[in-house]
This record gives structure tokens, C-alpha cells and sequence, in this order.
DNA sequence: AATCCGTTCAACCGCCGTCGA
DNA sequence: TTCGACGGCGGTTGAACGGAT
């Protein structure tokens, strides 16, 4: 095991800092600054190496840290962050002002993580966190690119009207939103890989469109859906991951390639962004979250925050339709018993 | 009161990119 | 061009804590 060769000069202490020495700690910063962190330890006399002291002052002695739980808006920013950035703990926390990426991951894999069904229905919304791009590193295959059911916004219908039938939730205008920026993400990841997939209108297309104008909750999951036929392997492929009917859910790119081989769809190009590059995508992320920083910053603004808590809830109630199997459509949303950050 | 067990989160580890000699 | 020092990042660990038994 080797340690980080600022630690191998001298013996560093190791574990749970002090109140001495994070008194220390902050005397030496906020009198001469950090500097080279390296030499931070000695000049400070601590027995702890430069990388240690770097950590114990960004994440937990700075002053302008914001101590406590996390708020529903930093819940839901963090959420939409993750669908697009996946795991880059850094750039999220870039967004939330007094949070570390620690706090961030921590945040992330203790609480929203477990809150999400364990059995594989929907890890998360959809996210880049396990797909190959330029954007992280992380993985594989393309068989990795989206993993059946990641998709939350691709639902099999089992209403009385649709049964058999694969609709998009389409009603909600936060949900709305969403799945247009699923389409421009199927895009960065098909211009990623030379448009070996399928390029999608955009607007979207008339047929995915809400097939009426319902009210914004009443039927966000379940009705205004438009039917899409499977095939045989599609069939076998839900059948085999989930017996539950309303927890039917496939992969979103083989719905796209489905829905293009159906309908002949022309490629339109030139009518997405192109996002090929970290710069595209942070700025895409910027773009896409500002709402939601905004709020945070200023969280007298009440259409705002009244924004983000819509998503959150749209979020919140979808994942425990899906975790209790229920069928019921949901009126009147608020988040789940056990969901507050 | 003692023990067990699950959760949280501070801290560590190892890797990577950058920079300067 | 190479190499070492360094900062930054994400994944992982384990101590501390709290609730259940």
C-alpha cells in the first residue's frame, strides 16, 4: 500500500482529527493560505501529511461550508445533476454552493441511492454513470450503454386501455422536459459512436407527443401514453427481468431504434446540438440546471422553488409507484414518507 | 444494561492529469 | 521526451453513532 509521497517522508499521524490540530489547521490557512499543501503540514506543525490536511480543510474546516442535511432542492439538483453527469462528484458539488464533492457522494450513496428500488427496476433517472463516453470513463460495452429498466420515463402501460403496451409518460412539463433532454443525451451518445444509433427529432415527434392535455399529475404515468408494439425478444427480455406488470420497463435505445424501424424516421441531423466535447456537456448541465441554482441561491423565489419541488415530486412519486407495484394512479402527490433529504 | 446491526460520513487509497525541471 | 512532485478526483473503508432486540 503505498502512500502519497508527501506521507513517506516523514511519520504523519493517521485517523480522526483533533480539535488541536484543526485549530492548527485553521490558524496556519486563514494567516498565510494554503500554498503548496505539501509544506502545509510542517509549517503548521502537524503531524499529518499535505494531502490530509488538504482534505480535513476542503471538506470539513472551510469556512464558507454549509453544515446540515441537504434541502429538497439540492435533493432534486443533485438528482438531475447525476442524470447527466453521472458520478463526477466534483462537478456536481460545483453547483451546490457549500457542499463538497463528499458530502455530494456521501449524500448520494447513503440516502437517494437507497431510496431507489434495489431490484434493478430504475437504478436511478436516467444517468451516464455506467455508459462509455468521453464523459466518463467508467465502463464497457455497449451492451452497458442503458441497462433494461434504467429508463423510468419508457413504461410498459398495463391500464385497461393499453394493455400490452409501451408508453412514455408524457403528460408532466417538468417530466416533459426530462424526456426531451433523454433525447439530446441519446444523441451525445450517438454522435459518440459514429450515429450507429438512431438520431431523434427533435422537437419530438408527433406520435410521442401527449395524446391530449391532461392535468400535470393525473395521468403523468399512466394515461396520454402512446402505444409502441414490442417484438418476441423485447417480450421475452421484460418477461424475464420482472413479472410485475407495471414495473415493465426497456431499454430506451431499443425503443428508438424500435420506433425508427417502425416509422422510417429520416435522420435530422442538423436538428440537435452537437455535445461531443467535456466544455458541450458542462455547459449543457449548466444550462439545464440553472433553475435550479438560481432557487438555491435565491430561494425567495417562490415559482422557483415551486419548480423543484414539482420535479422532485414528479421523481419521488414515480419511484415509489414503481417500488410498491401499484397501479394507482397518483392525484395528488407529496413526496413519500421516507424520502425527505 | 448489553449486544447486535444498519447507517452515516470523515478519512484514506490509488489513480490520473498537469506542470515544471 | 522523461520523470517526479503535486493537486484533484472517485471509490472504498472503518469508526462512531443510534435504534432495535
Amino acid at each position: 500500500m503505498g502512500h502519497h509521497s508527501c506521507c513517506n517522508k516523514q511519520k504523519v499521524k493517521r485517523g480522526l482529527w483533533s480539535p488541536e490540530e484543526d485549530e492548527k489547521l485553521i490558524k496556519y490557512i486563514t494567516t498565510y493560505g494554503h500554498g503548496c499543501w505539501s509544506s502545509v503540514p510542517k509549517l503548521a506543525g502537524l503531524q499529518r501529511c499535505g494531502k490530509s490536511c488538504r482534505l480535513r480543510w476542503i471538506n470539513y474546516l472551510r469556512p464558507d461550508l454549509k453544515r446540515g442535511s441537504f434541502s429538497h432542492q439540492e435533493a432534486a439538483l443533485i438528482l438531475e445533476l447525476h442524470s447527466i453527469l453521472g458520478n463526477r462528484w466534483a462537478q456536481i458539488a460545483k453547483h451546490l454552493p457549500g457542499r463538497t464533492d463528499n458530502e455530494v457522494k456521501n449524500f448520494w450513496n447513503s440516502t437517494m441511492k437507497k431510496k431507489i428500488p434495489s431490484h434493478g427496476i430504475f437504478p436511478s433517472f436516467p444517468t451516464f454513470s455506467n455508459i462509455h463516453t468521453p464523459y466518463n470513463k467508467n465502463i464497457g460495452s455497449m451492451e452497458s450503454l442503458l441497462p433494461i429498466n434504467a429508463n423510468p420515463n419508457v413504461i410498459l402501460n398495463f391500464n385497461h386501455h393499453h394493455e400490452d403496451q409501451l408508453c412514455y409518460p408524457t403528460s408532466s412539463p417538468n417530466l416533459q422536459g426530462n424526456f426531451h433532454q433523454i433525447d439530446t443525451k441519446v444523441d451525445m451518445i450517438n454522435n459518440h459512436y459514429n450515429g450507429n444509433f438512431l438520431h431523434i427529432q427533435n422537437p419530438i415527434p408527433e406520435i410521442l407527443q401527449p395524446m391530449s392535455n391532461p392535468s400535470p399529475y393525473e395521468d403523468t404515468w399512466s394515461l396520454g401514453c402512446l402505444p409502441l408494439h414490442l417484438n418476441q425478444n423485447q417480450e421475452n427480455q421484460i418477461s424475464k427481468s420482472d413479472t410485475t406488470p407495471l414495473n415493465k420497463i426497456i431499454n430506451p435505445i431499443e425503443l428508438m431504434e424500435q420506433y425508427v424501424q417502425c416509422h422510417d424516421l429520416v435522420e435530422l441531423e442538423a436538428t440537435l446540438p452537437k455535445l461531443v466535447n467535456d466544455q458541450s456537456l458542462e455547459d449543457y448541465a449548466a444550462a439545464k440546471i440553472q433553475s435550479y441554482t438560481t432557487s438555491i441561491t435565491y430561494p425567495q423565489d417562490q415559482n422557483m422553488e415551486d419548480n423543484q419541488l414539482i420535479y422532485i415530486n414528479d421523481a419521488l412519486i414515480f419511484m415509489s409507484s414503481v417500488s410498491s407495484s401499484s397501479s394507482q394512479v397518483v392525484k395528488n402527490p407529496t413526496i413519500p414518507l421516507g424520502w425527505e433529504p
